[in-house]
RNA sequence: GGGUUCUUAGCUCAGUUUGGUUAGAGCGUCUGUUUGACGUACAGAAGGUCAUAGGUUCGAAUCCUAUAGAGCCCA
């Protein structure tokens, strides 16, 4: 007999299995024209990130669906990489260096980028470690990262061509403008959040009166020394006399108009509402509409500049804020201060209020792009799950809005445009110009979204290998990114290869704690995957993160819920246990049982290829919590609970050959229930996988073939004879438990059936602990017994002495009681003329059917119950 | 304000697409267990007027309408 550990120990695996895989290049992928591509192209994680639980459930999935195809013959191909991510590895670098007491101002731009390859040279590898404890299936040889020489010349690339197809322009534009790094952010890259402000209301003079003010309410009072008008609703009453008429804009010693504007909402504050054209968007607008001045008074870090008055400029932006309010004050030009909930755009990197601003900036031109992309989706060729993201989809694509694609920073894609130093003359191309003395490269770097946009086809080595794997199959994300991400890859797809870039998106959940609140590192609430996989396992981990993952919901994780796969990998682990404590020496893979198959063994087969259907149900939708709740159910209810139960019989028997069969039947048997639970728990069944049966080196599960359904083997006769012979065990277990008696005390049974076959018997004695059973003849039940009905199979259990009659006349009551609900609901319906009338006619027999077995299931129950009397 | 998802057992969720058993699971709770794989386990039990109100239908957790509440995205 094999010594195994008594429970499954995570560590003893998974190191050696990892290595094995990686030595023995089991997931290189090479284009193999006899076998189809099943392409992932993994969503490429920030060099400056850390593994959160986010990734967990993300490139699990990834890795379910990779392995599963490379099982089921694909030549599974997932390309593993990471982002530059600008704004975020700047400022990782800037403070790093400010540490050593250096800005990046004074070492210049080409020492500082030196700094910042160095920077991921160390820290940027971090994360691929990380991910590579959670036993992804990454052809690791294909590693990419959006910097690389070839990468980048590829973004480079699309810029040029952009800008000759006019797509791509330099505008003088109002931007979001976060003042921490300072450089321009897209619009998706502005979260807003609703905070606790004030509305200040301001009295503006009118110009030639005396004591006469219009009084406008702002969020933000310092920009008014930006404003350059005042608006109102056209049918304001209120305001008719004045428009067209001239304000004192306090602290200045410039007069502003008022206008009229349709934008303007009469209900909102005092129904006169400040223009600042340079800093607000809508503002911004209405400036356009009424050739209003601009003026902008702030620096790009965010303080008061030179046209501004001379007592506020160089102050902060909220310093500003503070002392144009107690001037207004002290110049009686402060109506009121209210309390007021407003929305405030913060950095999403940044973190920092975000600020509109005007200036130069290259933008994309979205609207031809987004045709395309709306149509694949629209059209099915990409396909979502859940689908109801189609929906987000096509109403952002519809609104789109021009890209601001600049960032004033040094860490990327520096934009491929240089200005003639004399003429200004504009030169756009992938090589410098021949006379670079001459000429000066615009500074701006491209924002991250901007290479990693052309990440589903820019990944692969050369064009062959394009069209091999491209378009990939199955791109696994986050919602959050569907506008920064998804939508621009298709957007690129169809626009650079004429090609969608993926067939199918699958959207993951969001990771929450316990008590569903975001993980964020300021609650603590987030906890780190790497301690939790030393905790409970890696295949645990992967295992519970799916099964409490519904598509499409919220996910309230916490690390306790890992005993859920904790406990899975170990009951799985035992079953192996059992299967090879019980195995006879010398058994093969080739070695074929030499008795016919029972009903157990027909049974648990038909389970199996149930199993594998609903499986393949599962996934073809993408249902992977159901598809492991599938094979928890498949695992521990049939196979743990019952099967192996049932052949302990065999294996306990003291026949050789009796043994030996239910051994080679249950190691078979076992082989395919690994592998069905490979894709989820790696490790694990890698270690039983290779100690069932003797493995040649090299050989892998993973790489094993998947089991496919054979529907021969599915028999709804088998299922519900086994049924039958389960509720009979079920019955005898409740009574048992009811009745107080022992566990270790042996039953005798009286049976009364057409349909019961004595080949049970052996089974019923074995799981509920059965002395004799005895086949009743006539209508004699025996005295002073416990009872039970399953379908036509009257159960006695004597227990003189033990019985007590009122516990077992309530027992019987409340089975009646619940029977004759049934039958009563089921009268109803047969008796109601619209039903017979209208229902269907095998709805109808059906019922009729059940009422039958119901009022012979009463009956039986009642003339029991009345022998007790 | 627009869009979108959701509300089923103490908790977390299946089931709703396509209406037809007595509405299921896991966790938790209660009772019992040194049963020759597993106490990370086994056996048994209790627990739900399916958010509310209408409607359609022979029949509604499931379809429709309204209301209430919660979340997310966009403005």
């Amino acid at each position: 007999m094999i010594e195994i550990e008594k429970a499954y120990n995570p560590e003893n695996s998974e190191e050696k299995w990892s290595s094995y895989w990686e030595f023995h290049k089991l997931y290189r992928s090479e284009i193999d024209t006899a076998r189809k591509p099943y392409t992932i192209v993994i969503p490429p994680p920030n060099i400056t990130g850390m593994l959160h639980l986010g990734h967990i459930l993300n490139n699990t999935i990834q890795d379910i669906l990779i392995r599963l195809h490379r099982m089921k013959g694909f030549n599974a191909c997932w390309v593993p990489g990471t982002d530059h991510a600008s704004i975020a590895t700047e400022t990782k670098v800037v403070n790093y260096l400010k540490e050593s007491g250096i800005s990046k101002q004074e070492i210049g731009r080409e020492e500082f980028l030196k700094h910042c390859f160095e920077w991921k040279e160390k820290y940027g590898g971090i994360i691929i470690s990380q991910l590579k404890k959670l036993g992804v299936s990454c052809d690791w040889e294909r590693l990419r990262f959006t910097m690389d020489e070839a990468y980048s010349k590829s973004v480079i690339e699309a810029f040029v061509q952009l800008y000759r197809e006019g797509k791509i322009f330099r505008g003088y534009r109002l931007v979001n403008w976060d003042p921490a790094s300072r450089s321009a952010i897209s619009d998706e890259e502005v979260e807003f959040r609703e905070v606790n402000g004030k509305l200040w209301h301001l009295r503006y003079p009118v110009a030639g009166t005396e004591g006469k003010f219009v009084v406008v309410a702002t969020t933000r009072p310092e920009t008014m020394l930006g404003d350059t008008a005042v608006a109102v609703n056209p049918s304001d009453v209120r305001y008719k006399d004045l428009i067209g008429k001239e304000l004192e804009l306090p602290l200045t010693d410039r007069k502003i108009k008022i206008i009229a504007d349709e934008f303007v909402d009469s209900e909102f504050g005092t129904g006169a509402v400040k223009v600042t054209p340079a800093h607000d968007p809508n503002d911004y607008e209405m400036g356009k509409r009424h050739n209003l001045e601009f003026i902008n008074i702030l620096t790009p870090e965010g303080y008061l500049n030179e046209n501004t008055p001379v007592e506020f400029k160089g102050l902060e932006r909220f310093e500003a804020r503070k002392k144009v309010v107690e001037s207004l004050k002290n110049l009686d030009l402060l109506e009121k201060i209210e309390d007021y909930k407003t929305n405030i755009g913060y950095s999403q990197r940044g973190g920092v209020p975000v600020e509109p601003y005007l200036s130069e900036q290259w933008f994309m031109k979205m609207d031809e792009l987004a045709i395309p992309a709306v149509k694949a989706v629209k059209d099915g060729a990409v396909k979502f799950y859940p689908g109801h993201w189609v929906k987000t989809y096509e109403n952002w694509m519809k609104n789109i809005r021009d890209w601001c694609i600049s960032r004033q920073l040094w860490w990327g894609h520096r934009i491929p445009v240089w200005y003639n130093n004399k003429t200004g003359e504009i030169y756009c191309d992938v090589n410098p110009p021949s006379d670079p003395d001459n000429w000066t490269q615009d500074p701006d770097v491209l924002d991250t979204w901007a290479s990693s946009w052309l990440w589903a086809h820019e990944v692969f080595r050369n064009e062959e290998e394009i069209k091999y794997y491209y378009p990939t199959d199955t791109l696994v994300t986050g919602p959050d990114i569907i506008f920064f991400w998804v939508a621009r890859m298709i957007m690129a797809g169809t626009h650079f290869r004429g090609e969608i870039p993926f067939k199918n998106v699958y959207y993951t959940s969001i990771i929450r704690d316990d008590l569903g609140r975001k993980m964020s590192k300021t609650l603590g609430n987030s906890p780190d995957p790497l301690e939790v996989i030393k905790e409970y396992g890696t295949d645990a981990l992967r295992f519970t993160v799916i099964y409490i993952a519904p598509l499409g919901q919220d996910v309230l994780f916490s690390t306790e819920k890992c005993e859920i796969g904790r406990n899975f990998a170990n009951k799985i682990w035992n079953a192996g246990r059992f299967i090879l404590m019980n195995t006879p020496e010398g058994i093969t893979k080739n070695d074929k049982p030499a008795s016919e198959p029972g009903l157990i063994d027909k049974w648990i087969e038909s389970r199996f290829n149930n199993t594998l259907k609903d499986l393949d149900q599962n996934y073809s939708k993408f249902e992977f919590n159901n598809a492991s709740k599938t094979i928890y159910s498949y695992v521990w209810n049939d196979f743990c609970d019952w099967y192996l139960e049932m052949i302990k019989n065999k294996f306990y028997s003291g026949d050789e050959s009796t043994k030996r069969d239910a051994a080679i039947r249950a190691l078979n048997l076992f082989e395919d229930l690994l592998k069905i639970v490979h894709p989820f728990m790696p490790f694990l069944t890698e270690e039983l996988w290779q100690s069932i049966f003797k493995r040649e080196n090299g050989e892998s599960i993973s790489t094993s073939e998947y089991p496919v359904v054979n529907e021969s083997k599915i028999s709804l006769k088998v299922e519900s004879d086994t049924l039958f012979l389960q509720n009979i065990i079920s019955a005898l277990r409740n009574i048992r438990g009811e009745m107080n008696v022992a566990p270790s005390k042996t039953i005798s049974v009286y049976l009364k059936s057409d349909k019961y076959d004595p080949v049970f018997n052996e089974l019923i004695k074995k799981l509920a602990k059965v002395e004799s059973i005895e086949i009743l003849k006539d209508d004699t039940k025996p005295a002073k017994s416990a009872s039970a009905v399953i379908n036509d199979c009257e159960i006695f259990v004597p227990l003189e002495g033990l019985i007590d009659l009122d516990s077992e006349r309530n027992r019987l009551n409340k089975e009646i009681v619940r029977i004759t609900g049934a039958i009563s609901g089921i009268e109803k319906k047969l008796l109601n003329e619209s039903f017979v009338s209208k229902a269907p006619a095998d709805v109808i027999e059906k019922e009729k059917q059940k009422l039958q077995d119901w009022n012979a299931n009463l009956k039986k129950l009642q003339e029991i119950l009345d022998s007790l009397s």
